[in-house]
Parts: C-alpha cells; structure tokens; sequence
DNA sequence: GATTCCATGTAAATGGTTACATGATTCT
DNA sequence: AGAATCATGTAACCATTTACATGGAATC
C-alpha cells in the first residue's frame, strides 16, 4: 500500500522525499503514520524498479531530489486503487482507497463503494446480533467496559454508512455535519 | 501492548494459548488481529520472565499449557492499564485499554477517560477549523474525495465524544444506539 | 549564535507474518 | 473416511522503527 500511496501523490507533479511526507501527513496523516527511514529507501526501490522517475537538482545549495510517477508507476497505481480492499484491513485501507478515488472512472468507484458499503451492513448486522444477546441490566464494571467497545463498533459502523450514502451521491459537505450534536 | 493484553485476559483465570487466542479474537478481533506465530512464542517469554506461570497437563491425549498471571504480571499488566495511552498511537490502543477500565479503580479510570476526551476534543477543534477553510461548492471529484476523509474524521470524533460521554456515566447501553438512523 | 526547518541517507534492532511441521479429537 | 477444530511450536523472511549521521538555509 505505502508505495502505491506515494506513487498516488506524484502522479502529476514532481516532488522531493520531504515533500511527498508533508503532502501524507497533511491530508491522511491523521491515520496513517509515515517515518522517513522507510520513506527514502522505498523511493530508491520504486526507482529502481522504474515506478518513478528522480531528477537531481541543486537548490540553493541544496540537494534535492524529484521523484514523479512513470507510465508504469500510473498503471501500478491505478490497478491497485481499482482491485477491491482487503475486508480484513482495518478502516485506514479502505479510506486510504477513497481518498484517492476522485482519480478513478466513476464506475469503478461507485461499484467499490458500493461494496464497501455492502460490508458494513454485513458487519453492523454481525455485531448487532451480538449485543442483542447482553442482557443489559445487572451488568458488574469488567461487563460493562468489555461491552462498551462492541457499542462503539455498532456506533462506528452506523456513522460509515451515513457517510458513504453521503459521498457516494457526491452531497456538499455543508450539509454533512449538522446532525451532530455537542 | 500485546504482552498486556495476554495478561490481562489471564489475570484470574489460566487458559491455553488457543484459548488466549480465541478469547482476544471474539472480543477485540475487529480492530486487533492475533497470529499465532507471535502468540506461542510470546507466551513462552512471559512464562520465561515470570509474569505468567505455566502449568502442562495431558487432557485426553491432547498436550495442553495453561497460562496465567503471576503477581508480577498482575503489577505489570495494571501499570500499563493506568498509563495513559500514547495519543499518537492510533484509536485501537485507546479501545484496548478502555476495554479492560473494568478492572481498573473508578478515579484512574475516569482520569483517563477524561483526559481521552479532552484529546478528542482538542482534535476536533483542530480538523473542523481545517475544514472551514475549504470552500464546499465548486469542487472537482479529486478534491471532494480528498476532502471526504476529513470529514470522515471529523464525524468519528464526534461520535467518540457522545460514546464517551456515555460510557463515563456508565449509561446502559439500552439507550445508546436509538438516535442513529438506517 | 542558536534553534528550527529543509533535506537526505544508512543500519541495527525490533517486530511480526507466513509457511512449515505435527498430531489428536470431534463432527458429519 | 474426511473435514473441521483443537493444540502447539519453529524459522525464514519481510516490514518497520529508531537511532545514527550529516549539513545547509532561514528565522529569531
């Protein structure tokens, strides 16, 4: 996944090893963790295998190095982006992929979504039958704790599908956050 | 982490790795995934330290190793529970240790809980005042689906922070779920 | 003149998965 | 009889972090 997100990010625009850390860490840095002993060593490997180009410059005094996607890095990118995510990844893959789906045909997204989507309701449905065996009265501290984070699944999942029905129509996001209280 | 978690779901019982497995697998194996390539040898080490006794038995045939908790791995698994959790790591460290506040004195847990809180929120502040910059009309595919995952953020804060306001009151569970609609 | 930011890289150590390897029991 | 589940372990390989290492530019 990390090389195909990098790959993701200088698709159209060349930019240094630095800059490709900023660029992740400003827009999914909030879930996906990039340190640059991995970053530098993955971009002379993708280099290597001729995903990306890296053009040397002197900047200032400085060493600076512009790594941009090939052709065959593009292809890379976007037959990773269009093959469906692993159900067993975590949430960070499966938004990782819809971060960059404003690069993909329509079709193909509306149909991942709409798979993602599908997942969900399964999982909701899953975890739902799940908490309707719990009795939830007489419930000692340990219970409670232990519950306490199947709820949260059945809350999180809920709010995905608010979501997703939310993107996959394309809605502004003005109209996304006003049913949120506190 | 791991190795707290082991002795956590040890603490007053002994159980087999297999069970240890399973045991993490039906409660937390959502967000966290067991190997048990990792699970035999880790247990071995604990055993090793003396945080766990071990104790072999011949059950049918069947060649079985019970774990348990010794009362330095007690002292070590409630250490690690008090500790607050590395705000940088991600929202499953959280939820594995909230998942075992039952075990924990109502003052730490609530200390922690509030201190979890004031993170989030503290987080929302920030992707909300992100999201204020960002002009909602006129937007190109590529630019709404990068900005969805910000929103996408922003929603699961919220709703951490209605969660966690539920589960400090220790609220029953009957009356969680009813405002979500779909 | 010191600190922070820009900019890159390597390597040791750790962490973890996957595959290999084995064998009994229980269910169909 | 064959499949699924119970039950444990090792080791090669892969992935990742952290620390080490360096130096110029900009800011205070």
């Amino acid at each position: 996944m990390f090389d195909c997100i990098i790959l993701g990010v200088v698709l159209e625009k060349a930019l240094t090893g630095y800059d490709i850390k900023k660029e992740i860490e400003s827009k999914i840095g909030n879930f996906y963790k990039v340190s640059h002993g991995r970053l530098y060593p993955t971009l002379k490997k993708l280099a290597d295998k001729s995903f990306l180009t890296m053009n040397e410059q002197m900047q200032g005094g400085r060493q600076k190095k512009y790594y941009k996607a090939t052709e065959a890095g593009k292809a890379m990118f976007f037959e990773w982006l269009s093959s469906p995510v692993d159900p067993n990844a975590g949430v960070e893959a499966q938004l990782v992929h819809i971060f960059f789906y404003g690069k993909l045909s329509k079709e193909i997204r509306d149909k991942q979504l709409q798979e993602y989507e599908f997942l969900i309701q399964q999982q909701v449905r899953q975890l739902e039958a799940i908490s309707k065996k719990i009795p939830s009265d007489g419930m000692d501290d340990e219970d409670y704790f232990e519950t306490s984070i199947l709820f949260f699944g059945i809350q999180s999942a809920h709010n995905s599908l608010r979501w997703l029905k939310h993107i996959k129509n394309q809605k502004p996001f003005s109209l996304f956050l006003n049913e949120n209280e506190e």
